[in-house]
DNA sequence: TGCTACTATATGACTAGTCACATATAAGAG
DNA sequence: CTCTTATATGTGACTAGTCATATAGTAGCA
C-alpha cells in the first residue's frame, strides 16, 4: 500500500503528527502525486504503529488539542528501503471523460465540444497549479539530490496534462472537421 | 458511478449477458479506458435492474447454463444520454513509481535507474497492446462517427503511454548526469 | 478415469478511498 | 456575542474495486 510509504517516507525526513501530514505534506507538494484524505491519514498511522514501523509520543500542549507526534522506527527505515526498491503493478486509470468519448456517437457535435473544452479547462488550471510550484529546474546545478527526484516527479504530472491539453485541442478539431458530422436526414 | 454508464452503453449497443460484457467488451475494446472485474460487473447489473435502468430476460439452454440476458430501458436510455453530457470529477492517479521517485534520494543511482528501466519495459509493453488495437485511422473517410470517437479515446491512452516513456528516457538520463550523483563520503 | 478449459452466474471477504460528522480549545473578526 | 478559522484527533457509514471461491454442465484430451 503505497499511502503507508509515503507517510513513512515523509516521517523519515521528520517527525509529523497527523495534521502536519495532512496540511504540509498531502494538502501540498505531494498532492499532485498522491491525495489522501484527512481520515484515511489517520486510520494509516494507526496501522503503521500497530505493524511497529513507527511510534508516536504524546505532546502535551496547553493552549491547544495534545499532538500526536510519529517517527519512524528502524523496522519502520527498513521496510521503506525494502519498498522503494520494489517494482508496483501500473495504475488503472479510469477516465469518465474517455468513457463518455467512446459512447459519444449519439451526441450532437456542440455537446461533444462542450465536455471537451470544459476538460481543457480544467487541464489547464491543473497545468497552471503544477506550475506555481517552486522547485529547481532540471539543469540547475545547485539542486540537490532530492529536489532532483521530485523535480523530476513534477515533470511527469506536468507533461501528462500538456498532453491531455495537446490531446484535447486535436479532439476538438477533428470533430469539428466536415468529416465527423453525425448522419443527416435529408 | 462511471461503470455503471459504460455497461449502459454497452448494452445499449447491443443485449448482452454479464459474461458478454466481461469477455467481449472489459477485456478487449473498453480495457485500455475501463477495466472491470468480472465480481462488479454482475453486482452493477444487479444495482441497474433495481434502478430500473435495464432489464432482464433469461435464456434458457439445454447443453449450457442459462444466460440472463440485459436490455437498456428507456429509461436507461435516458439516464445514459443524461450521465454522457455532464462533467464529471477528473480521475486522480495515484502511481506508486512517483512517489518512489518522491523518496528516492536515499537509493544509489543504480536502484532508481534499475526501477525507471523496469517501468520503461513495462511501459513501451502496453503502449505496444494499445497499437495492436483494429480501428481506423484519425483521417480515414471510411470511418464510421463511433470509430472516430474510439479512435480518439485510444489515442490519448497511446499518447499517454508515449509520454511517459519519454519522460523515462529523460529521468534516466537526468539522474545518470553527474550532476546527480548521491554525496560521496571523501 | 481424471484433468483442463469454456460457458455462465454468484457470493464472501477484503482493501483503498471518500464524505460527513463529532469533539475540543483558542484567536480574531464583525 | 456569535461566527469563522485554525489546531488537532477521531469514528461511522459508505462507494468502488479486487481476489478467491462456489456451482454446474459440456467438451476435449491423454
Amino acid at each position: 500500500m503505497s499511502l503507508a510509504h509515503a507517510i513513512l517516507g515523509l516521517l523519515q525526513q521528520k517527525e509529523r503528527t497527523g495534521y502536519d501530514l495532512k496540511t504540509d505534506c498531502f494538502d501540498q507538494c505531494i498532492a499532485h502525486l498522491w491525495t489522501a484524505d484527512q481520515a484515511q491519514i489517520y486510520r494509516t498511522l494507526d496501522k503503521l504503529v500497530e505493524q511497529g514501523l513507527i511510534t508516536c509520543t504524546i505532546e502535551i500542549q496547553r493552549d491547544r488539542p495534545n499532538r500526536k507526534v510519529y517517527h519512524v522506527t528502524a523496522a519502520g527505515n527498513a521496510e521503506l528501503t525494502r519498498w522503494l526498491q520494489g517494482s508496483h503493478p501500473l495504475p488503472t486509470i479510469r477516465d469518465p471523460l474517455l468513457v463518455q468519448l467512446f459512447f459519444a456517437d449519439q451526441l450532437p457535435n456542440e455537446a461533444v465540444i462542450h465536455l471537451l473544452e470544459q476538460q481543457l479547462a480544467a487541464r489547464c488550471e491543473r497545468l497552471a497549479e503544477c506550475s506555481s510550484i517552486e522547485l529547481p529546474a532540471l539543469g540547475d546545478v545547485s539542486a540537490s539530490r532530492q529536489q532532483v527526484m521530485q523535480r523530476l516527479a513534477l515533470e511527469l504530472v506536468m507533461q501528462r496534462e500538456q498532453t491531455y491539453i495537446d490531446w484535447l485541442k486535436t479532439a476538438i478539431a477533428a470533430i469539428a472537421s466536415p468529416m465527423t458530422q453525425p448522419i443527416e436526414q435529408s
